[in-house]
DNA sequence: CTTATTTCTTAACTTAAGTGAACGAGTTGT
DNA sequence: ACAACTCGTTCACTTAAGTTAAGAAATAAG
């Protein structure tokens, strides 16, 4: 669990064991029940999260209405919107299965990156990475198709259209689950 | 012009007048003709633009149509993708107006920060609040039809229905150039 | 095990976007 | 000044998503 950890971060930098030392001493692991809701809509919330095992996702109550728009698996990283802008969360976290996370606070992380330069440059190198990355997938989305999207995330996460209720599925790719069901069944005439 | 980059910056960390002469000493300035192509698919570039005058935009050609996904106008940051993924890019970047742009490649950057961490620190603000922001975007146009798309649009960034043709405007709200004219009539009856 | 609740699918109907084509306005180039 | 081209709009038609509703299947609760 610890190595998943240091895995991920030796995609960016190198620690020592000493550094380890100060990562684990923090106590950032957490098991979370599915169901469990992680941040509620208003809530000025300062905890980001990694996902070890499990997955959780976004979702924001419009009309009464559920809308996910992101799933978050394993080796994702989460920060929400309303720690980067200080403001209340628009949006709902909530955990999809049993899950493992690591869990930590915006003022926990400023200390460490003044303390280690070193994590200064990982957030940087990571936050890079996944806004050009982002940028893509909004990009894609833009310009495919509810049936191409669907099609395309059948490539990509396979594993999310078994781990998910079709009908959070159906709002991450912008369409109604009643949509989602037909364009599937449209897919097997084929 | 100097001083629409340094208010920037200063959003984020304050500068010496020692910082701000190497700054300028770089030699970061240039001007662009509208139609100009900054970045073309396949090319492996490692500049960085920011926007202190004018627009630019990112663009696809898909099955041999140009689809527009994003717009940068003042104050804007773009990092192209392949400048972080060292991989050939996606997509075309090009002018849509005469602008004035900073362009810095990365290795300068790197060079930067580790001289003046507080760059360091700068950047990772920045593509964090970036990383966050679009992640609202994308979020808004998962959740919303074409019709309020463009409502949202006329909202937030009314600018841009007059800097940027329709047909640019259509594929970045999703749709095609056709359905925008209709959409507009429509909700110009109500 | 049975009941209740949630989730998924199907269907009929409505609404809006995609498609292909035509036309006029504006621009560019010769 | 004229032809060529681009861009925006309109129209008729096709296709797919939204809506409303009902029923089947799977899950959770008692």
């Amino acid at each position: 669990m610890e190595n998943t950890l240091f895995d991920f971060i030796a995609k960016y930098i190198s620690l020592t064991e000493e550094e380890k030392k100060v990562l684990l001493s923090l106590d950032l692991f957490r098991s979370v029940k599915k169901g469990t809701t992680l941040l509620e809509k208003g809530q000025r919330s300062k905890d980001s999260y990694f996902v070890l095992k499990g997955c959780i996702r976004i979702y924001y109550i419009i009309d009464g209405e559920e809308k996910t728009t992101a799933f978050y698996t394993e080796m994702d990283v989460l920060t929400p919107h309303c720690v980067i802008h200080k403001a209340p969360s628009e949006y709902f976290i909530s955990c999809v299965e049993d899950s493992i996370l690591t869990v930590s606070n915006s003022d926990m992380e400023a200390e460490v990156n003044s303390k280690f330069p070193k994590f200064e440059i990982m957030c940087r190198m990571l936050s890079e990475e996944l806004l050009a990355k982002q940028q893509l997938d909004f990009d894609e989305f833009k310009t495919s198709s509810p049936e191409q999207r669907y099609l395309n995330l059948l490539q990509k996460r396979p594993d999310l259209l078994h781990r998910v209720p079709q009908y959070q599925l159906a709002s991450f790719l912008g369409i109604k689950p009643q949509s989602l069901s037909r364009l599937r069944a449209r897919i097997l005439e084929k």
